[in-house]
RNA sequence: GGCCCCGUCGUCUAGCCUGGUCUAGGACACAUCCCUUUCACGGAUGCGACAUGGGUUCGAAUCCCAUCGGGGUCACCA
């Protein structure tokens, strides 16, 4: 019995994309369930867009999220790209590439055989004559197939054929086209049951570019048969793909003449937006884009100067942060940009950076940044078109689980039909979840580790003073993300001596009542210095404060809150006893100092 | 527009296959209250859906049909 085998074949052409990653879990989740293996394949035969660079950074964020292949391309310790590939005894010769651009030989030798069996056949249009004709039938409002030249004789390796494979063979350029069979195509689909597909509604589809390179359906095709994939899990959106990928498995052979598997399908809904629309890269552009026309109605610039002086800007912040190079390409892609015609996400991001204002997280990393776990990152993005389906022992629906929950209890046959709207809300509930799921300690482990890669000059500063512990919990239960941890504690940054307090929190909370919240202040201020070093902690200071707001016989909130807005310059802050622990005793004293003599006068 | 898929609270969904236990359950969001030194956390309550119309049936969210609505896809991208 072959084992089963799973597989997911993204594209390297950017990061990894929230759908990808459902995908990519879903897939895993499903070989691990029923003990078989899960592959990964790099799609890279669109040579203009693809990049090593985005082959490592999507299996970096696989592995990020706890998804690890069995067999393709993982990331070596050293920073190389190893792979793993069928042992010996697993019944099954070895894979060799894991990459498509590096199986063009293999494509070629299917290739040949679907030829001289007269299934498919070289063509010499000039791309633009079939756009031509392809924009001729949109404007008259028909579906444009592509027409079948007529020399060609379906299944028959006629002398007109063998005289256009020699003509192709000479290097004349041309690209091979599939002689769709006319006849209908039922998709066996293990979600949506069979899918028919009439007679004639396939054209000859083009399964090897001009370069050289297969198209995306032929190595497919021949990949997902040649590596042993038995199940292929993907998105709804490919759904329309399959009857091809069926047809052509139907007229494929093994040079030993024996015929190719047709693969079991499983169409997963689409993820979408709020707005129903599918998620997608293009989300970025389109928020950036959003963001300076509220610029240009509001303050109706001159449009030429406004790109002048984007540009400038952005050169200047280039030459600044030391990206010159990236910048450089922003610039050129400015204009067309703004123009709508292209969405680099480069440009979005520099655009988004300008304005001030957040792009839409649509890719693994972007979550990431942001403040994610990978955990909530997982489970969330599993019900998006799966269910579970058990309660918990209090009779509410299961929706708490992890990856290893999902390997065991995966299957098809609960995944939904619907489209899934991406609800950030939830996602961000389920994330505030996991982190206050995690112990102290392991939250300032972790958190630690996240500032360190993106809020480098607040890890610095926390460092310095070595208070993750201290400052994980007094942050913890008001941060959502990794991220609000960091604007929970922006007090930290602070500065010593700043004079800058909120004035309505001045007003209400030391002014008032004839100076109340100052009067206990000073109070406090006297009672703090007496405080050494070595006892300067939550569970002492917090006592502290309580002893004087009972004695004035106002109670713990008025010095609570003078304290704060002389520490934190607002009235909002995390716990008091935590917030002046971690400030430590110098820095501590030292502001409500500042705010004592400034206020004083 | 052609083809394909889908239609339960605003959102994710349970229930549908195997009609009655569904005056449709849970979660997120929202609202109110409680807790509270601020902001949060937490607790309680509330608001809120079977797209519409026909069948079939004693009985339909569940089965059938139609309508309407939404989405996907129509590349030498994947």
């Amino acid at each position: 019995m072959p084992p089963l085998v799973t597989r997911f074949a993204p594209s390297p052409t950017g990061h990894l994309h929230i759908g990808g990653a459902r995908t990519a879990l879903f897939c895993w989740a499903f070989a691990k369930k029923s003990g078989g293996r899960f592959m990964l394949r790099i799609e890279d035969t669109d040579a203009a867009r693809s990049s090593l660079e985005s082959a490592r950074g999507i299996i970096e964020d696989l592995h990020w999220l706890g998804i690890v292949n069995d067999l393709g391309p993982f990331i070596k310790p050293d920073g190389s790209i190893g792979q793993h590939d069928w042992e010996p005894n697993s019944g099954r010769p070895p894979v060799g590439e894991y990459f498509q651009a590096r199986r063009v030989a293999i494509y070629n030798a299917y290739l040949e055989r679907l030829i001289t069996s007269g299934r498919a056949y070289p063509a010499f249009d000039t791309n633009e004559e079939t756009e031509k004709q392809r924009a001729a039938a949109v404007a008259a409002k028909q579906t444009y197939r592509y027409p079948r030249p007529a020399d060609i004789e379906f299944g028959q390796y006629t002398p007109a054929m063998q005289e256009r494979w020699k003509r192709a063979q000479a290097g004349e350029r041309h690209v091979v086209r599939f002689a769709a069979p006319n006849e209908e195509i039922v998709v066996h689909d293990e979600v949506l049951g069979d899918v028919r597909y009439a007679p004639g509604e396939m054209d000859d589809f083009v399964i090897r570019k001009a370069d050289g390179f297969p198209t995306y359906h032929f190595a497919v095709v021949i990949d997902d048969e040649t590596m042993g994939v038995t199940h292929v899990l993907r998105a709804q959106e490919h759904l329309n793909n399959t009857p091809r990928h069926v047809a052509l498995q139907k007229a494929l052979t093994h040079p030993d003449g024996t015929a190719f598997r047709i693969l079991l399908y499983a169409h997963m809904p689409i993820i979408c937006n709020m707005d129903a629309s599918k998620m997608s890269k293009r989300d970025k552009a389109k928020a950036a884009r959003k963001a300076l026309k509220e610029y240009e109605s509001k303050s109706k610039p001159d449009k030429p100067q406004m790109i002048i002086d984007l540009t400038r800007q952005l050169m200047a912040k280039a030459k600044a942060e030391g990206t010159d190079n990236e910048t450089a390409s922003i610039v050129t892609l400015l204009p067309g940009f703004l123009a709508g015609d292209n969405d680099n996400v480069q440009v979005a991001e520099a655009l988004a950076a300008h304005f001030k204002i957040a792009l839409p997280e649509i890719e693994v990393w972007d979550f990431k940044k942001n403040g994610y776990l990978p955990e909530a990152i997982c489970n969330f993005v599993a019900l998006l078109g799966w269910n579970p389906g058990l309660k918990t022992p209090d009779g509410k629906d299961l929706e708490k689980f992890d990856n290893a929950f999902l390997a065991s209890h995966f299957g098809l046959d609960r995944i939904g039909k619907t489209a899934s709207k991406f609800d950030r809300n939830k996602l961000l509930s389920f994330n505030a979840d996991a982190i206050n799921g995690l112990s102290d300690e392991e939250f300032a482990k972790r958190w630690r580790i996240w500032c360190v890669e993106f809020e480098p000059v607040f890890a610095a500063r926390v460092d310095a003073n070595g208070r993750w512990i201290e400052l994980a919990k007094a942050v913890k239960a008001r941060a959502k993300t990794l991220r609000d941890g960091v604007k929970a504690s922006a007090f930290v940054l602070r500065d010593d001596h700043a004079a800058d307090f909120d004035p309505a929190a001045v007003e209400k909370n030391l002014k008032a009542n004839g100076n109340q919240g100052l009067t206990l202040l000073r109070t406090v201020f006297e009672r703090l210095q007496t405080v050494d070093a070595a006892s300067w902690n939550a569970a002492t200071l917090h006592a502290l404060i309580e002893q004087v707001g009972q004695q004035d016989g106002t109670g713990l909130g008025p010095v609570s809150q003078a304290i704060r807005v002389a520490i934190a310059g607002a009235a909002v802050s995390p716990p008091l006893g935590e917030s002046l622990a971690v400030l430590g005793r110098g820095s501590a004293l030292k502001r409500i100092e500042t705010c004592l003599s400034v206020l004083s006068t």
